[in-house]
DNA sequence: ACAAGAGTGTAACAACTGTTACACTTTAAT
DNA sequence: ATTAAAGTGTAACAGTTGTTACACTCTTGT
């Protein structure tokens, strides 16, 4: 098995650790793999022990009560999955994890996580600051989904995503995971970028965007 | 000024203080009072202290480029507003928090809480959880907007606040804050419920609702 | 009791999005 | 290299929502 990179862990990067292997087999952790479309974890699984994401990605989505797909986010190892679940009074996961390719996952039980943020401070301030920057990401989330036309969501995203050069930018989605992740359907989303395209605001190529016009593109916000 | 009840507030009831008085004195925290409808924060503004609500209530909500706003939530004395961001790298609230009534708010310097979280793990215990049922909230507020349909984002907030045993019960906003806590028009909001009163699936009396066919609601979400 | 403001009900129309369907292109697997 | 699967472009139509406007009711403060 590859040796995890710890240090490229937002939350474990401050442990300052001798033996990483004797560290590991201190913690109480059970590791498990999963192959490529596995089913992780399922919205409303009981969530108690910190789901570390060793390797591979996966994907998070929430599915509601009639079966529409909102995709949350794609989530690269090394990371915690949904970390701020583990202390909540409903300690149930919010979403579906899915793999998206070879995946190894492990399991540090709560009482684990709560020894180590009380024995280091380091520890402890990566964790909140951690946790904090997923509040951050779901608040971005909200501000999105508040949008009220698909264009301009496309507006909110493109900008945000762009650096604000004119240059070119990769975004790392398909048609249908943006249309999950923006909550509508894929032949919307499809017209709207192609109308966009015609009106001469962007160009794509592929999964390489361009933005050409962005004072258009910031009135769609409007 | 009336006396803060700690012990009713999610973050601080841990604290076992024999002296209350003698607490907030040793605590470097400021202050400040509002009146009703006085802008308290405004989004972008930068977040490096706990700001404790300790008496009224507030009304918090993202207001998007175009003008729309969104509702977030609804805010009464003791509860700490957007604790998470104090840790995030991005600190900067993000939303505005208006009064809705007269307001005392206690500013924390950052370094007072990390040093109340070291030495006193209950409070750190219950201020993980606190934020954890934060995150809990927003994703709840996610999987609304998700809902595609008003009358679908109805039934899924309706079903949520009753009882389940067909007795009436109370919503506490009015049909504009209903209307932007959904991120819809007033107007949008207003013919889905008229509609849904029609159709005998729901009754309505001032703020006092009551579910009259549970089946038909259940399908409004499909 | 009255006036002012806040909140609600409703209508007509425009604008936008979802649905469904199908052809076409690209990618991945054998 | 071939085939299957995944992804994309597009169209027509129905359905839902936003916008704007206005009358009306209810609440609140004076």
């Amino acid at each position: 098995m590859k040796k995890v990179d710890l240090a490229a862990c937002p939350v474990c990067s401050k442990l300052e650790i001798d033996d990483e292997g004797a560290f590991l087999d201190d913690l109480k952790c059970t590791i498990k793999v999963y192959s490529k479309n596995d089913l992780i974890i399922r919205q409303g699984d009981l969530c108690d022990a910190l789901h570390m994401l060793t390797q591979g990605s996966v994907k998070t989505e929430m599915i509601a009560e009639n079966g529409n797909i909102l995709g949350i986010e794609i989530i690269k190892a090394p990371r915690p999955l949904a970390p701020a679940f583990l202390f909540s009074d409903n300690n149930h996961f919010p979403v579906d994890v899915t793999a998206l390719e070879e995946v190894e996952i492990m399991k540090i039980p709560k009482a684990e996580i709560m020894r180590l943020m009380m024995t280091n401070s380091d520890f402890m301030s990566s964790f909140m600051t951690h946790n904090a920057n997923r509040t951050q990401f779901l608040t971005n989330r909200l501000q999105l989904l508040s949008i009220k036309t698909i264009k301009g969501k496309l507006a909110h995203f493109l900008l945000e995503n762009s650096y604000g050069d004119g240059k070119p930018f990769i975004i790392n989605r398909n048609q249908t995971q943006l249309a999950e992740f923006f909550g509508v359907a894929r032949p919307s989303l499809a017209r709207s970028l192609s109308e966009m395209v015609q009106d001469g605001i962007i160009s794509i190529n592929k999964k390489e965007y361009t933005i050409l016009n962005p004072k258009g593109l910031r009135e769609l916000l409007v």
